[in-house]
DNA sequence: AATGGAACATGCGATGACTT
DNA sequence: AAGTCATCGCATGTTCCATT
């Protein structure tokens, strides 16, 4: 199996655990242990499966003083310091051994250095190097280099945790695999818990990170905390950043229920931070990833609740904007093209899905497509009767196009209405906000 | 009043892309 | 790996209207 496969399996056998948490949240049965929360002040809800990490439950809506802080090296760094390897988990030649996986109660070899934890060392020792050499160098080029080695050491890490769960690798081993998980959660619930001691809120975890909240908090606090985690846990905990705030959104299925991948904030420098909605998306126009950005950046100035949310129609007038741009037509078509991944040939597709429209007309017209490709198409009159007719393939495009205005202002609104429904926004309010305003008519 | 059909709405499983 | 979300297309339900 390539390396990259191998990483990318590792990884999404924690997420995979982790992402049956909303299934759990819909009362569907799932072989889960669940952890009685009753140790905790917060009360959030934990999980845990074999192979999977912990999560918290995120905290709906609009926080403040919110610090996220994630372990470099999490996983790599915990075979390192526990010494899991394929030959000291469960080892035959010391059944007795005083050093026991968490939960687990799986004996670890104390006899020898297992062969993983060997070879990891020097490859963590050359990553904190360059991590470290980055921050002190000036020079922007050099620094480039630096982050370029680093990020390469991260993947050839990562990989390695990935091996360890296969049994046809050379030195794969399930309960190995099983093991770094379960000292992953402990790690992770030990530093929750030190951070209530220390008086901060839990408002979001997962894996690797937490979002800790404290009204007032100064770096000196977190750089305390920080400090003492890591010790506590043996693995360096680093500070990505202070928010200035931060939300977290719910599910558009089960509006009452918070979905760990979906959040967007900024951190104190300005910096804007967003996962899983449409501004991140690839398959997003980029008028509509343009116009919630924007709308982000107003927000973005906000310093308290208060003025976020009076923010908010400040925000709906950009997107107003927009709308008004894409109604007069004021814009380019580049700017309206959506891009979709083929998975497979163009007449494989079951469904005259849009990409799949645009590819067979690609093909039609002497094109070369094949899965894996991207194309791009406009959207050009979503509800025709014929499919042909519903999109354009960017190729194909001429000079004077008509396009599905009403389409794309449909998108515009639902990217509103991703950012603000968790305030009380829904689709029609912000509708009414953007396309009505003042324009509706009194009758006398 | 009963029937039938067109147009439209709603629900649901399948499909597909993207995300972490 | 398995979640979210959007979409498709079919089945079914609803409404309206003309016809019987």
């Amino acid at each position: 199996m390539p390396l990259h496969r191998a990483a990318r399996a590792s990884i999404g056998s924690i997420m995979s655990s982790l992402q049956l948490y909303t299934a759990w949240k819909d009362d569907i049965l799932i072989p889960w242990k669940k952890r009685e929360p009753e140790s905790f002040k917060t009360g959030w809800e934990l999980l845990v499966a074999d192979r999977g990490g912990f999560i918290f439950e995120p905290k709906l809506g609009f926080h403040m003083d919110v610090v996220e802080v994630d372990f470099t090296s999490m996983f790599p760094m915990l075979m390192l310091t526990r010494n899991i390897s394929a030959e000291t988990v469960l080892c035959k030649c010391c059944p007795d051994s005083k050093i026991r996986v968490p939960e687990l109660g799986y004996n670890i070899c104390e006899k020898r250095k297992g062969i993983v934890p060997k070879t990891l060392d020097l490859l963590l020792k050359k990553r904190l190097k360059y991590k470290s050499l980055m921050k002190e160098t000036s020079d922007v080029r050099l620094r480039q280099a630096y982050d370029l080695r680093q990020s390469a050491l991260k993947w050839i890490l990562v990989t390695c945790f990935g091996y360890l769960g296969y049994r046809n690798a050379r030195f794969g081993k399930v309960d190995a695999h099983i093991a770094v998980c379960a000292f992953a959660r402990d790690a992770l619930l030990k530093t929750a818990r030190l951070a209530e001691e220390h008086g901060f809120e839990v408002v979001h975890g997962i894996v690797d990170s937490l979002w800790i909240k404290k009204a007032g908090v100064t770096p000196r606090e977190v750089a305390d905390f920080c400090r003492e985690a890591s010790s506590l846990v043996g693995v360096p905990l680093n500070v990505e950043g202070k928010y200035r705030w931060i939300v977290f959104l719910p599910s558009k299925i089960l509006p009452e229920v918070p979905v760990l991948n979906r959040y967007y904030g900024v951190f104190e420098d300005g910096r804007i931070k967003m996962r899983g909605i449409e501004a991140r998306r690839t398959d997003t126009p980029e008028l509509i990833k343009k116009a919630q950005l924007e709308m982000i950046k107003v927000l973005s100035g906000a310093f308290s609740y208060e003025d976020f949310v009076k923010r908010i129609p400040a925000a709906l007038q950009v997107l107003r904007g927009y709308a008004e741009k894409l109604l007069r037509g004021d814009i380019s078509v580049e700017e309206l093209l959506v891009s979709k991944r083929l998975s497979k040939h163009p007449q494989d597709y079951a469904h005259d899905v849009f990409q799949a429209v645009a590819a067979k007309q690609l093909l039609a017209a002497g094109f070369d497509v094949y899965p894996g490709q991207t194309v791009r198409y406009l959207i050009v009159d979503a509800d025709n009767r014929s499919p042909n007719n519903r999109v354009k393939a960017a190729e194909l495009l001429n000079g004077r196009q008509r396009f599905d205005a009403q389409k794309y202002l449909e998108m515009l609104l639902e990217a509103g209405e991703t950012l603000f429904s968790v305030f009380g926004y829904d689709l029609e309010r912000i509708r009414s906000h953007v396309v009505y305003g003042e324009k509706q008519l009194v009758l006398g």
